[in-house]
DNA sequence: CGTGTAAGGAATTCTGACACG
DNA sequence: CGTGTAAGGAATTCTGACACG
């Protein structure tokens, strides 16, 4: 296993149109989520937007969240305290990681 | 858990110049392995090209074959060989990730 | 056999703005 | 606030071919 497979959900190589099929936003919504700081797609030397699995999750959770009449400032909130639980849970889960390897050693 | 891992894996999302750059091969060769049958990208409507990071590794283990000397039907040869081993080798992990899950229920 | 390149065209993406509300 | 759209330009990708060997 050269890489772990989370490795994949978080590499940012997913172009705005192929991301606009995959969550069903248009561009202009993809963008704008953007400008707000929902999403952080990197970008090419040339300016092109690259997005990861991971924020295409993201994404419809956040189309999820606007049509329940959320604003995206508190969209913003519950992200940012999302990704505070997944950094602790984190932690937690490579421990339990560690000792199944070290018992198991596949 | 909303998908598994391995469904970011064989996904087609990326596009032609994002592999290059992810396998350091240019784009002329990637289309050349492809007219040899060693990987198959999806198309989009409009007929560009998208590829996997399942694509991308194999890709990877194309050049080094190739720096080898190996020709590209050798390598098409031993990849349809490896895929036959891999699709037995999930039927057992399925089979042991199943046992895992009814006894942990994690 | 495997790869480079120039050629012309088609499809994608970008930004800033006007619009509605 | 969140989204649509027309506008003009820049970057990407495609195919078929000539070239070397």
């Amino acid at each position: 296993m050269t890489y772990n497979d989370a490795s994949y959900k978080d590499k940012k190589v997913i172009s705005i149109g192929t991301v606009s099929e995959l969550t069903g936003l248009t561009e202009r919504q993809i963008r704008y989520y953007e400008s707000r700081q929902l999403i952080f797609p990197e970008r090419t030397k040339t300016g092109l937007r690259k997005y990861s699995f991971q924020d295409v999750e993201t994404l419809i959770e956040i189309a999820n969240h606007l049509e329940e009449g959320v604003w995206t400032s508190e969209i913003r909130k519950e992200l940012k305290k999302r990704e505070q639980q997944l950094n602790n849970s984190n932690i937690r889960t490579n421990l339990i990681k560690g000792q199944i390897n070290a018992h198991f050693k596949i």
